[in-house]
DNA sequence: CGGTAATAGTCAGTGCCCTGATTAATTATG
DNA sequence: CATAATTAATCAGGGCACTGACTATTACCG
């Protein structure tokens, strides 16, 4: 007997297929060079220029790994400088080129009309549901990590 | 001026944390050698055996590299078994081994109980609002694909 | 029948995402 | 003050996701 599942009421399933979605409406709305995690880091250090790498991360949630690569990146297109921290060697601090800016600011009109297009399929009042869920799902999920004995039930 | 934008309204900002999420919960109360997506395909495989590879791919939501390596994956591991299609010399059809209907079923118990914990911050009729329209945002940026003009605005 | 178009799959290249191990610098402790 | 613990960043390694170019096979059409 086939005993298969209904991924279409796998909300991880789904969530992998809005991303892709997503993904593919940036690349044809938004920008083909700069990836909406590399947007999310601009825009972070917008808001607090100066940031450390790791704090980036977090607030973009990207882990340290992830947040070095798009970093890296960044700075290689020349939309980024880092340099050491005077007061502490470890870390480096990062600042938006004028060119950093200059994409960033291009940018934000590019995304507002892409998220128009993305949520178009929805109400106004299921618009805002729809971010209140996700937000809230995403939150508890990222509230969920290492709580040092293993989730897996064991059987 | 500093005029960044804030993300947590941003659906596609949110899609990505909520994918991520997603992942760590999977690997924590699902399996740390079966990903998400090598289960969908498992999945589809059990629901319709002797699919292609491409039709895998369209069923899971895949691109034809991605579903390559998916499948290269799970044939590595033993789960899967491909064999040239007698009729389309073009065509590989997939088939799962004892071992792969093994994993599946396993995992499924698995996965029922990570829907739960995933979808516990929201109530039973949040879950199902969530679930409907997660999934017509996804439907409809799936259906925008290539509309033979790109979709950026000229400025 | 023979040439062109369409289709299934592979390969190279780029980027995101994680873990575990390592290095360098700082902070805490005895 | 010297050692130990913590912290920021890097590196190696595995997996997902896409595009564009390529090969092999089949289908279509004159």
């Amino acid at each position: 007997m086939a005993a298969a599942v209904d991924l279409t009421t796998h909300p991880g399933h789904l969530a992998r297929r809005l991303q892709q979605a997503h993904y593919l409406l940036w690349n044809s709305m938004v920008s083909e060079e700069t990836t909406s995690p590399q947007f999310a880091v601009l825009n972070a250090l917008v808001a607090e220029p100066g940031l450390d790498q790791r704090t980036v991360g977090m607030r973009v949630g990207l882990d340290r790994s992830t947040i070095a690569e798009v970093i890296s990146r960044l700075i290689r297109r020349g939309l980024l400088d880092k340099v050491r921290d005077p007061q502490d060697g470890r870390r480096y601090l990062l600042r938006l080129t004028d060119d950093g800016v200059r994409t960033h600011r291009k940018l934000i009109v590019r995304t507002a009309r892409m998220n128009q297009v993305f949520l178009a399929p929805l109400s106004a009042e299921e618009q805002s549901v729809f971010i209140d869920l996700i937000r809230r799902v995403a939150d508890s999920a990222e509230g969920l990590r290492n709580p040092g004995e293993p989730l897996v039930a064991q059987s």
